[in-house]
DNA sequence: AATATTTCCAACCGCCGAAGG
DNA sequence: TCCTTCGGCGGTTGGAAATAT
């Protein structure tokens, strides 16, 4: 038996919002609110709307200061850096930029965004030429792909399951209220040592093969991020300012469970980090209309398409754009400590890609 | 000018987690 | 602990508008 629906179906008006509608609904929430309940709104002014429509349209239409179209070509650089790093979380990126919608930024990244990425990196791909002038041949064409290629495998690697992500580099986390970060500070000496963390996160040598399935499975309906990570940073506000803070209140309690994520990033987190820091440059590039070239040396020739390895160390300035100077830099400069790096970590992470490309 | 195709975006759908009983 | 309700989210769709043929 299949979920109760949040309203009368039968009763509820579909389709586009008539001005009329709009200015009930604008005319009720600026005077009264929400009243915190949605679904009991649309009733309460005779509105034949499911309560979901309503807050919809309010949240991506009707709200004051919402922005439409028009972006720029920050908002682009924003857009796409936070996509490789955190995938598809509309909500988290959109609150970075003040007055975007998910919906509106969703919307962009599907019909413009993606498509100007993937654009440019064809014609990029068609005049690449290797380092010696001589035409890329056929098969270092397909190996060495696209960036936008490698960005889809980044970002199915991450948003299934791997740990160097946005929620696990400390450089890129929404600065904490001084309260909560001297918790997760006295939550970490308590720790043993131990990290849930990282065990769920990584794969272990005996269910590698389960993960990459995991992997390489499509995504199915509704699949979400089921990662506990994901949504302890999700109950941290981000600014509309640009730059994530979590702003003091009874909605940010700090969740314990923070303390082993931190954890879990002190230990072992720069593979990754240095991966998207190369993805990142590379993204810059390609919205920045730089002349690329793919074309790779042939030697290695299993890691050869992945120039962004060869680009470790270079780049990792570009991943704390968003972030504030000196925090930023004591967090990051934790995080690249690679003398604390699992080998088997890398060696992990580099077969993920090398399968994915040999699909 | 007519038709076909593509692009764009508002809105819907269904799932999930949190909260509360 | 279980169940229900609600808010929130991301994926998808329908159709209007723009563009191509």
């Amino acid at each position: 038996m299949g979920r109760a629906p949040c309203c009368d179906k039968a009763n509820v008006k579909k389709g586009p919002w008539s001005p009329e509608e709009d200015a009930t609904l604008k005319a009720y929430i600026e005077n009264n609110g929400t009243g915190g309940n949605w679904i009991a709104l649309p009733q309460k002014i005779g509105l034949k709307r499911c309560g979901k429509s309503c807050r919809l349209r309010w949240l991506n239409y009707l709200r004051p200061n919402i922005k439409h179209g028009g972006f720029t070509e920050e908002e682009d650089n924003i857009i796409c850096s936070l996509y490789i790093s955190i995938g598809s979380r509309w909500s988290i990126i959109a609150a970075q930029l003040p007055g975007r919608t998910d919906n509106d930024i969703k919307n962009y990244w599907n019909t413009r965004l993606k498509k100007k990425l993937l654009g440019r990196r064809k014609q990029s791909n068609f005049n690449a030429k290797d380092t010696n002038g001589i035409e890329e041949n056929s098969y270092s064409n397909a190996l060495s792909s696209s960036a936008l290629e490698r960005l889809q495998l980044h970002m199915q690697l991450q948003s299934l399951q791997n740990p160097f992500t946005f929620y696990n580099n400390p450089a890129l986390w929404p600065k904490l209220h001084p309260f909560q970060e001297k918790m997760i500070q006295g939550l970490q000496s308590l720790n043993d040592g131990s990290n849930p963390v990282m065990q769920n996160a990584l794969p272990s040598p005996h269910d590698e093969q389960g993960q990459k399935d995991e992997f390489y499975k499509p995504q199915q309906d509704g699949a979400k991020i089921n990662n506990p990570q994901v949504h302890l940073l999700e109950n941290i506000p981000l600014s509309n300012s640009g730059v994530p803070f979590a702003a003091s209140g009874s909605n940010n309690t700090m969740n314990s469970s923070l303390a082993p994520r931190a954890e879990a990033v002190e230990q072992t987190n720069n593979v990754g980090l240095q991966q998207l820091g190369a993805l990142q440059t590379e993204l810059d590039d390609i919205l920045n209309n730089r002349t690329m070239s793919y074309g790779v040396p042939q030697e290695d020739h299993d890691m050869a398409g992945f120039d962004c390895f060869k680009e470790m160390n270079s780049s990792k300035d570009s991943l704390i754009w968003w972030s504030n100077d000196s925090d930023t830099k004591s967090a990051s400069s934790n995080s690249w400590d690679s003398s604390t790096t699992p080998g088997l970590l890398t060696q992990g992470m580099f077969q993920d890609y090398e399968l994915g490309y040999s699909l």
